[in-house]
DNA sequence: TATTGTTATACTCTATAACTATA
DNA sequence: TATAGTTATAGAGTATAACAATA
């Protein structure tokens, strides 16, 4: 017992904006996401990037940080460490001598079958709860969201 | 020109999940809601904060943390610097002579009242696509997602 | 014994400048 | 001149262990 106090800690101010609703809800797929990674030795950040690295092989490392929606230094250290794992391979790119094309290494890709289906089935588990026309809703307002010029506003 | 290449990277496996998404919607918010924040000098963290204690004047620094879904360490730092600004005041407790009651000053709760308008106006631009219905059917989809036991699911 | 705030620490994530080798 | 990948660096964000004061 931590003393008299009852503790109702309230967040109606920020309850009222729709980011905050957005940033609760995501932060607990987020949470839980890491943990079905864990198990593969896997976190978002190098799930997403052999994700794409399968979708698209031979693409390139700066290609791939503009998807991944981060800077190019920062992509560095996380290929050299999907690569340590064997996971992935930096090819010499056949037209540009200067980029690398990445591919998964079967080790790579049978990770990505696997770590896919787990997400999958979290991916099923959290929005159970909701009926076929609501995350049809959903993905409709996340999508307009989205379509929101990407980063600053007007 | 970047040579012959086209460039069509995709990201149909990700975006076959909700939770996916759900990232890239999130991400739009909080990059633009960083932009209308700057100009106070403040960060979604700090502002959350002084939010939440504008709403809940005496509560504890512990109390703070456990809203703000952070870890007690982390948000020394953080009350350290709005009481730098004098945002903010560490109060002794009147109960418990180990706690903090956290309270805003004048001069924080003039901030907080400005930087709330904006963040409103920012949160209006940002779902202005959505019509009622969709907003409320956000609002729900979103509430069950987050009652999802709060971490990790069964 | 347990809790509040704190220090120290470490690891991830993110952002920028500058270098090299190519184009 | 510009671009691809890299290095170095610095700032946020996050997580854990351990301590002093107090409950």
């Amino acid at each position: 017992m931590a003393g008299t106090k009852v503790d109702k800690i309230s967040d109606t101010t920020l309850r009222g904006f729709s980011g905050y609703r957005l940033k609760r809800a995501f932060n607990v797929v987020q949470a839980d996401l890491s943990h079905v990674l864990k198990p593969f030795g896997l976190r978002m950040i190098t799930y997403s990037a052999l994700t794409i690295v399968a979708d698209n092989p031979g693409m390139r490392q700066s290609e791939l940080a503009k998807s991944l929606d981060m800077e190019r230094p920062n992509l560095v250290g996380i290929i050299d460490q999907l690569q340590r794992k064997k996971w992935i391979r930096r090819d010499p790119a056949p037209t540009d001598r200067r980029a690398h094309a990445l591919v998964l290494t079967e080790l790579g890709q049978d990770l990505v079958a696997r770590a896919t289906e787990a997400v999958a089935e979290h991916d099923r588990k959290v929005f159970a709860g909701l009926t076929g026309d609501e995350l049809k809703n959903l993905h409709q307002a996340l999508q307009k969201i989205e379509s929101m010029t990407t980063g600053r506003l007007s």
